[in-house]
DNA sequence: GAAGTTTGACTACAGTTGTGGTAATTGGGG
DNA sequence: CCCCAATTACCACAACTGTAGTCAAACTTC
């Protein structure tokens, strides 16, 4: 995973990769079905249509704007075809979303992602079934960490 | 616990409103040792005493510029004690954290905080023993959580 | 009580963010 | 081939943030 790109999303930012997102899984989908190979990225308009499903009230220049933006900060890649543009995400929702829990807990809770767990658990409303879906999550941590602790056992060097 | 102030704290805000909160508890404590009963709040040059222990470089300028901004947005409450203001704060640590938190998981978990916290476990290091905290802190999470549908049960009007 | 130091009110100013306008091109429909 | 709608590049502007400077009143110290 590329921890490289340090790149900070803004709020209205984030629904135009929101949606440029969405449009890429969906069509990943449709190209495992259909078994072609198209040009991969949506263009303006596209964004700009799937960004209003959610945001019907933003103007599309405003969406344009945003668009140029996160090209300028290089969280979209813009390949020219012909004198149209395809916007595609060179950044992924998970790199993102790190970026910003990391500056979130580093402020709130000295970077300290346990204290930020335990507040969190304590102060927000979790059904039963949250709670069990959570300590799986756990328990599946434990058993990674421990598989970390013995592969560095067996091959002190960590040779890839 | 009062829900009813949503005040954003910026960044820099932050580091004042954590000065004067840490100024409070020692001055509660100092308070319940001494048994006396002064004047509660800090000065303006005894909070810039104190964030800058932390932030030695921020003019203290900046320092009470960024005071004045939280006394307008209501976050520090001011008595005027002969012609010396005195700053208390007007919201807690938590509601702050709070308020920052709900904002954060609204914009990138959908406001599910079950989905947050399996984010968060599952990219993000924790040792064995904050695995076994947190999953203890759920214990307890679950306890309340059957604890408050007693209540209901026994008391379906739920008065107070 | 004159001079320097704190304090407080007001002002400044650049960078970021949200929001959108203009002008110039381009591409598609007739 | 011409016109209109979409696209792009560039500009605008206010609110918010970080970071401070000015000026005047009050406080302290000799």
């Amino acid at each position: 995973m590329g921890e490289n790109s340090q790149i900070q999303v803004t709020e209205a930012e984030w629904e135009v990769m929101a949606a440029l997102w969405d449009f890429e899984a969906n069509l990943d989908e449709a190209r495992a079905q259909a078994e072609r190979q198209e040009p991969a990225g949506a263009s303006a308009g596209e964004i700009i249509e799937l960004v209003q499903v959610s945001r019907s009230d933003w103007n599309h220049r405003t969406i344009r704007t945003l668009i140029s933006r996160l090209v300028e900060k290089e969280a979209i890649q813009v390949t020219i075809l012909g004198k149209r543009h395809q916007y595609s995400a060179a950044v992924s929702r998970n790199e993102c979303v790190q970026v910003a829990a990391q500056s979130f807990f580093e402020r709130f809770f000295d970077g300290s992602a346990k204290s930020m767990l335990l507040h969190m658990v304590e102060h927000n409303e979790l059904s039963e079934s949250d709670i069990e879906e959570i300590r799986r999550s756990l328990t599946e941590k434990k058993r990674e960490n421990r598989k970390q602790i013995d592969r560095k056992h067996n091959n002190p060097k960590g040779s890839e």
